[in-house]
DNA sequence: GGTTACAGTGAACGACTGTACACTCAACAG
DNA sequence: CTGTTGAGTGTACAGTCGTTCACTGTAACC
């Protein structure tokens, strides 16, 4: 019976154990257990969401170590517990896994754009606040910051979805700033180059986050802080040419 | 004699056989050939010399196209015109060549910061000298460039390399930085900061000359010297705190 | 002129890759 | 209750991979 599509867990927390991951868990492969409490007898199309749940899991598992274009389909369908030929029920081709899995990564980075959006009124709370959403963010879902940052320029399709998908990303941001009375008076282009920069310092110190030894967060955010507060201390004095 | 130490850069470009990149070569696997023209006997260590350049520029061309990690070494021998075992006689394994790779790629970019140290005494001048510069030297270099950007967040030894070499860059600039008068009273941690940011926007901007199609390249020039215009101009109301 | 060093060769290995094919068997529809 | 559907299985294939080994031919050395 138990046949390996019980596999795909049930409740528990899909990805990073709680705790964040410094002990570096040994080599791991995970092989998800297939035994989860059938108590709901769960239906059919949602095992299916299940396994696909869990390749895009073992994936961004295998993500945190090496690029994706070094996994191979058939230690990604081992890691979420079915035969690599049973991988093809669920995606084509590992690309278009890559490609779900950057729709993954950018929910994630969208919901912490909306979460950044609880407009402060001054450039100081809006700069603390931005780098704390950051922070946060990046820290309890280190995985998908991971993979987006790695594979950004990284070449191929997926580097390119993720551009288009920043690149919307800043054109929100710039739509917000024009909101700042300081910015009222700039032309879209300006505003955009401005937005582009702030998403710069943002991808930067992510990238940092990620790198980070324990204990450095304050440092980077700090400095994240400070490159901010120097950008926006340019704005009053800014003049198009 | 003509090492590959002299390929460095000494007036003109040392690949990306003139005129960019445009046409796509189609496929072209490059089998460069080893023998090309004895006429000076070439020595034994000169051959072997000429070998390992060959390696080098295969990988550096294949990576164009795809991330190191998923390159193998066979092809890599193949591109060079031998056999996949006399790989060995040049490096240990396909990491070895990487790091090659990144001291030869890094050499440009010293390369490119001497060249920008041509002191011009007004901010504009600088910006607008340095922009050039670096515009300039992608285009003569961008394959180097490439390598550097895209494996610079890819993870593993040759990141870490990329990143050293980085924070040495950007440490040369903060010294080059605090010779300028409204920066002599900067702490070095804030000029690091500074430093860290003009980096970062180089960066961006070279990534932006390297996906650009052709014709883009004044409007992200333009665009570079507009984000470091902005960021010099908080420069004299900086205050730390 | 005889000997050595060594860059490059070619066959062979075991491991791993993506994919084709015929299959099982439980959830579902009628 | 019966027949269909489709997620997952197992075998098998042709390639490619890194690496081993014994080898060849020639530039370099004494």
């Amino acid at each position: 019976m138990s046949n390996a599509v019980d596999a795909v867990f049930s409740g528990a927390p899909p990805r990073s154990p709680a705790g964040g991951r410094p002990p570096a868990p040994p080599k791991e492969v995970r092989t998800l257990d297939p035994v989860s409490e059938p108590l709901t007898p769960v239906s059919r199309q949602e095992r299916k969401l299940r396994t696909r749940q869990a390749l895009l899991d073992t994936a961004l598992d295998l993500l945190a170590a090496r690029p994706f274009a070094s996994l191979s389909l058939r230690e990604v369908a081992k890691g979420a517990g079915i035969v690599p030929t049973a991988f093809y029920r669920h995606f084509a081709s590992m690309e278009e896994l890559g490609v779900a899995l950057v729709e993954e990564a950018t929910r994630t980075l969208r919901g912490m754009m909306r979460s950044a959006r609880t407009d402060p009124d001054t450039y100081q709370d809006m700069i603390r606040a931005s780098v704390a959403t950051v922070h946060q963010f990046v820290r309890a879902n280190e995985d998908h910051f991971r993979f987006l940052t790695r594979e950004r320029y990284g070449g191929g399709p997926l580097a390119r979805a993720i551009g288009v998908e920043l690149r919307m990303f800043s054109g929100d941001l710039a739509i917000d700033l024009a909101r700042f009375a300081p910015l009222r008076s700039w032309s879209t282009e300006d505003l955009h180059m401005l937005a582009d920069l702030i998403v710069s310092v943002m991808l930067t110190t992510i990238v940092e986050l990620l790198e980070a030894r324990p204990g450095e967060d304050p440092k980077i955010t700090g400095t994240a802080e400070k490159r901010l507060r120097l950008i926006l201390l340019g704005v009053p004095h800014w003049k198009t040419r």
